[in-house]
DNA sequence: CTAATTCCTCTAGCGACTGGAGCTTCAAGG
DNA sequence: CCTTGAAGCTCCAGTCGCTAGAGGAATTAG
């Protein structure tokens, strides 16, 4: 039985982010101390350790639960375990091909930018034309990176 | 001079990220007309294209933010429009390595997976336990995949 | 015993939109 | 000229997955 700053420490899931999980019914709340303090047992603590590896792996808390369902109960068939991995498998190759083509564009981008100013700058230039690349503009899905 | 939704039909932008982008100061507020109905021009739609292309190419709004101050003032050296660009490639070079091992290890669960229950299922196992995958656990970034 | 650290709850904010409610204005047909 | 229906308006709330801060209580080390 210890506190959440050690759970914390524990898995790499910040305190914060461990009692969100908890409010939204990924982890079960804990017992308490006589003043009101979380404390956690191993369980909870592998629990936590495949919620952080799987959101590592991308899949959405949603995904998540239900694989935490799934694994409740380990007499059910795999197939859907499978399922959602199979699910997220797709998702992460569109995703690795439309980011190549993205790093493609930007890498051609800086190639052609070996100009002082601002005027004659590609990185602007093709920004503002898209007859400039080859990008496909169906996609309309958001990337969040930094 | 066209309404709103031309604009959005136009650029591919939505008509609320319209107003959205205006809000946040990206888009400059357009004439009126008496009715109180928003009127573009072509510089709009043109800065509104930039903006929908850098989005595409994953540029957070911070970033385009910069970029079009930088393109306002084409005496400026291009270093730093430069910079902007390059950190980005950074970014999605990273995100594609790191979605890379993610398919792999998803691959490898699915490869293992042939039995029919969960007590035998790789896709629960390898996302409980951190040592059966070479994935980095440094990395705290999260995807969103789908 | 005190001081430092950790913990508690609660609320608000991030990015980048998206959707809805409830109303007004515009363009076209009759 | 009038009606109708699409498109516009504002404002507010919600999404996802956290993250940060306020203001206080509990625990622990010295």
């Amino acid at each position: 039985m210890f506190p959440i700053g050690r759970l914390a420490k524990a898995t790499g899931v910040k305190v914060p982010t461990i009692r969100y999980y908890e409010q939204i019914g990924l982890l079960p709340a804990p017992e308490r101390t006589a003043g009101n303090q979380r404390l956690y047992t191993q369980a909870t603590l592998e629990r936590l350790a495949f919620i952080r590896h799987a959101r590592d792996l991308g899949f959405p808390l949603e995904a998540i639960r239900e694989l935490l369902s799934l694994s409740d109960d380990p007499a059910r068939p795999c197939a859907a375990a499978d399922e959602i991995a199979r699910r997220q498998l797709a998702a992460v190759e569109a995703r690795i091909a439309r980011l190549t083509v993205l790093r493609d564009e930007l890498r051609r981008m800086l190639d052609h930018c070996a100009s002082d100013t601002i005027a004659a700058c590609r990185v602007i230039e093709v920004l503002g034309d898209h007859r400039l690349c080859a990008h496909d503009h169906g996609a309309t899905e958001a990337d969040h990176p930094t």
